[in-house]
DNA sequence: CGCACCCATCAGAGCGCTCTCATTCCGGTA
DNA sequence: TACCGGAATGAGAGCGCTCTGATGGGTGCG
């Protein structure tokens, strides 16, 4: 029967025939309990479902033991790889984690971070966060602060980021080397690393002497990729590659020109970015840029770990390798003429 | 510099020069202050960047107005767009929330309700869990409990489930009306939901005269989906129409039947069911069923409201609606002979 | 047999808030 | 001018726990 109060650590000193206190040291694994009492008090809990209160706990000892995770995106699977690097570690380190989620909406990122902050928790992780910086810096300075997904330049603040330059020429090397010199990139336009994905990009196609970069805007979302399609499919001749800006980019592309019946590979490679879940899948089978998501969670956890613990107060700029996952979207050019 | 010690509700007061109690008030939106001192104290806390303790002020006031959650997967769109639901929800009637991931694990499960339980949530809703019966049923003693996608039997723990019997039957349906009649249904195994996904292909089978069901074993993964259909390629004839037990078999299937040969939906129809984000993209376009999940998210948050605002104490199952989306896997049969 | 010493146990003072109740301060009324 | 009522404010007792410092009861040693 819910209603009945939860019972109190009084309670279970009571039921044991000890002390509150002592009931507190079993609960807090003292070693200085004798094995007896600890039995004894354990089977008194039990028996009475007592959940020690972690209200209470945490506003007597001041800390909470505790690190929160922002959330943007419940339905983006990076974010979720993210959180299991992130799961990982902290229970590892001993820390419980306060999940929020954010929907990028500046109204809801401040409340989930207000949350967070009003249960002091040691530590913050925000995962691509859309606060302007200003704003995320003045966080820093209520608690530490780890960004992931973003380069926060403040003392108080540490960014975990891949580096999409790197990632970007990763994807032109591969093409380059099956052949290809004539490569669209199709941009990403104001999203999230589209820049630095575009700046490596056309730094690349210098460095590979591959010629002209070559760019047709876009936004991140499929349906841009459609509308960069058709444009291509304007043209007297198509590119014989395409970098894609990210995977939902590719797949609208792939499926226009499947549509304009232009085959991938044979007759245009595609790469995307992200290795997002829907890449792998058999019918897609897209080549594209994997970030080590799992390993930027867990990252994020450590910093903070680090600040915590050793109390280290100078910022520190993770910059991570994305890697090429070859798939069946990219092959050498059809030779003619 | 983050270390210094948060501002308490007595600095605030110190700085407004007024007592601790108004201050109290104010950040309790009490009606009694006058506008003025309202005023004053809220540019105090301003001034100090005051944030009230959550702690501190659920631990005096006895209660949380806080929902608890248990996500299985994060990695799951299914259960984030549950999410959606139960956000939007719980912040129209004033709840926060408080998110935990399961992991599917025994322990991490029973690891995040107690971690719940030790925050005293006013109640929780627990998403696809995997522990017994009898454990929900020990767990909803303790608190107002919602369960989501499974049905427990007991006076204080609610459940939402969606018809799965239903969904099979508008699969087949479906099916029936393009002309199929012989339909298999690949199997889900042990996962959650499989059995009545059977039961209903089974009973729809029956139903509408379509002859002796016919299985072929599954468990929710590709990889069954890749195996089923190469268990159908050995036969004499390939059956007109295939109800995968949800949308990653059905892509398996759909894979191993390209690479052999075989045209959906020309040579063969393929119903998969959940509506993942996979279904909708556009080479793939799967013929799905769909359940509605922000509505099953909201529906739980007012599930818990009416037990703890109207104390409801009986139980409740709600029964949800799937519906067919019809895309491009699915056509009339083949014409032969 | 007595003493020092050590360790298990306990008492009590907060942690930062809420909430009840008492008190103060008004203007309005007779 | 004396009095009254209501709005605004203040004082103080907890909420359930942690943690420091005190207490008591064995044990080993001389």
């Amino acid at each position: 029967m819910p209603g009945n109060k939860p019972a109190r650590m009084e309670d279970v000193a009571h039921a044991a025939g000890v002390s509150r206190a002592l009931v507190s040291l079993v609960f807090r694994d003292s070693p200085k309990v004798s094995p007896a009492r600890r039995e004894r008090v354990l089977a008194a809990a039990q028996q009475l479902g007592y959940q020690p209160n972690a209200m209470a706990r945490n506003l007597a000892s001041r800390t909470t033991r505790t690190l929160g995770v922002l959330m943007n995106d419940l339905h983006n699977p990076f974010f979720a790889d993210i959180y299991d690097g992130v799961e990982t570690a902290a229970s590892a380190l001993g820390y419980q984690l306060l999940l929020t989620a954010g929907r990028y909406r500046h109204g809801s990122e401040n409340a989930a971070i207000d949350t967070m902050l009003q249960h002091r928790v040691d530590g913050m992780m925000l995962i691509s966060p859309r606060l302007s910086t200003a704003h995320i810096m003045a966080v820093g300075r209520q608690a530490p602060l780890v960004v992931i997904g973003r380069v926060i330049d403040s003392p108080s603040v540490d960014s975990i980021m891949a580096d999409e330059r790197l990632g970007s020429l990763a994807a032109l090397r591969h093409l380059a080397e099956l052949g290809h010199r004539n490569i669209v990139h199709i941009d990403g336009g104001r999203g999230a690393g589209a820049e630095p994905r575009r700046a490596g990009y056309i730094h690349a196609m210098n460095e590979l002497a591959l010629g002209e970069p070559d760019l047709v805007p876009g936004d991140f979302t499929e349906m841009s990729g459609v509308h960069a399609a058709m444009s291509l499919l304007q043209r007297p001749a198509l590119p014989t590659a395409i970098f894609a800006s990210n995977d939902m980019v590719a797949i609208g592309v792939m499926d226009t020109l499947s549509d304009a019946g232009v085959r991938v590979p044979e007759d245009v490679s595609v790469v995307g970015y992200d290795n997002t879940a829907i890449a792998h899948v058999r019918p897609i089978s897209l080549t594209t840029i994997d970030q080590p998501r799992v390993e930027m969670g867990d990252m994020a956890v450590h910093l903070l770990h680090q600040r915590l613990k050793a109390s280290r107060t100078k910022s520190v700029t993770h910059l991570v390798q994305p890697t090429l996952v070859t798939r069946r979207t990219t092959a050498p050019p059809r030779q003619e003429g």
